[in-house]
DNA sequence: GTATCACAATCTGTATACAGCTCTTAATGC
DNA sequence: GCATTAAGAGCTGTATACAGATTGTGATAC
């Protein structure tokens, strides 16, 4: 069964390793660890690395080799303006979509809400956030778009699932902000679906950014 | 003053390379032929590659090696889309600028209009053109979304070049949207300005996809 | 003339080897 | 005790070697 490369088998495991910040923020990446630890040579594990460069969870600093992405404060804001950017213009886009996709939207939510309310797992929570996220935006049916906004929730995946933890914890949850997002959209009302959208997507980030700035210290929980 | 590494010379080769389509669309990459082009080992070569297909500007098919990107019109299109999304949120981003930085965009544009209409070489009317469009991005200050504007400005930035050729050849081309444009920003008119910017973009849109059907045979003009 | 199959050449993907640099550490001088 | 420095270990970056797979070619059967 392993039938793919090991250059991009490896490439998938670095990335959920980045995804939940398994190095460090800053940290430096020793690669002969790494070929033990993925039973690998160097030379596939450095392709691996060097797309993981290009797709922003990793840095190279020349000479010193490989790092990781660092999480500031600026950087997870720059990231949530870089959602709203892609997910607000694929809700303009999939409002031209035929009435079948809305409707299908529609049904996923409906069979999503009650589990979404239920689980109490922050991973799966964060995975159906992501995905009424994702069924959204892939209304516009633009694959590069969605290649993009998949990559921005891969790296800010981490804070949210904070954000979603304390969310859950403590008091502030709008649970209905799917549903009035989801609710405009079947009317295809498009100054006030992207009104909700906007709001709720800022609203997550200002929370977010207000965790990252005061709670640095536990925000890297080691395993 | 060969300081950088050899990868990231290769890089930066290689990605010259992709944006004008040195390599046809579709085709195969011939690593061998590179390594002795380019005067390196395949080592570096391939992580240069590895980065490309992260990158957007190649694809790797397991087995085969790897390929030019595509150029059909639906990639195209959806490339033009993720630049006004892009865009569009910046300007959002940039009208909140202090007013030091919104008159020095006016600046960079009285400055620059009186070459930009002398301008005969395509090469560097798109570097103008691209320059004005990311001086505007870079209004809002994010450096992840302008990263990504750039990375989708190099993918578009050959048909790009065929369109504004094509605008400068004919009659068609309408220099005063840049000033529209900047006129509202500097009144710091967000309706007119995100208007006036989104109708330039698919303008110039749907004149490049109508190119991209039509023309597909004479696109590619190999040296 | 067309399809099938075998063989050879070529290429991809990975492991290993090695040169040069970086960082650590211990020793020395003050 | 502290800064400086020199030696050593470890690491990065690159070249090369090799196994397996793929593609192209030519022969053969029909």
């Amino acid at each position: 069964m392993t039938e793919k490369s090991s250059a991009s088998r490896v490439h998938a495991q670095l990335r959920d390793m980045a995804i939940r910040f398994a190095f460090k923020p800053g940290e430096r990446i020793n690669e002969s660890a790494l070929t033990r630890a993925l039973d690998v040579s160097r030379t596939p594990l450095r392709e691996a690395l060097n797309r993981l460069v290009a797709e922003g969870f990793l840095t190279l600093r020349p000479g010193q080799g490989f790092f990781c992405r660092a999480l500031d404060p600026q950087q997870v804001a720059e990231l949530y303006q870089l959602r709203t950017a892609l997910e607000v213009e694929a809700l303009r886009l999939g409002l031209q979509a035929e009435d079948a996709a809305l409707t299908a939207l529609g049904a996923h939510l409906d069979a999503s809400e009650a589990s979404y309310a239920a689980c109490t797992d922050v991973a799966e929570l964060v995975r159906m956030d992501e995905a009424f996220h994702l069924a959204l935006a892939g209304l516009a049916g633009n694959g590069e778009l969605l290649r993009m906004l998949t990559n921005v929730n891969e790296r800010i995946r981490y804070v949210r699932m904070v954000n979603l933890r304390q969310l859950r914890s403590g008091a502030g949850e709008d649970l209905s902000a799917h549903r009035r997002i989801t609710e405009a959209v079947l009317r295809r009302d498009a100054g006030a679906a992207e009104a909700a959208l906007r709001g709720h997507i800022e609203r997550r980030a200002e929370e977010t950014r207000a965790l990252v700035r005061l709670a640095y210290s536990q925000l890297y929980v080691p395993d």
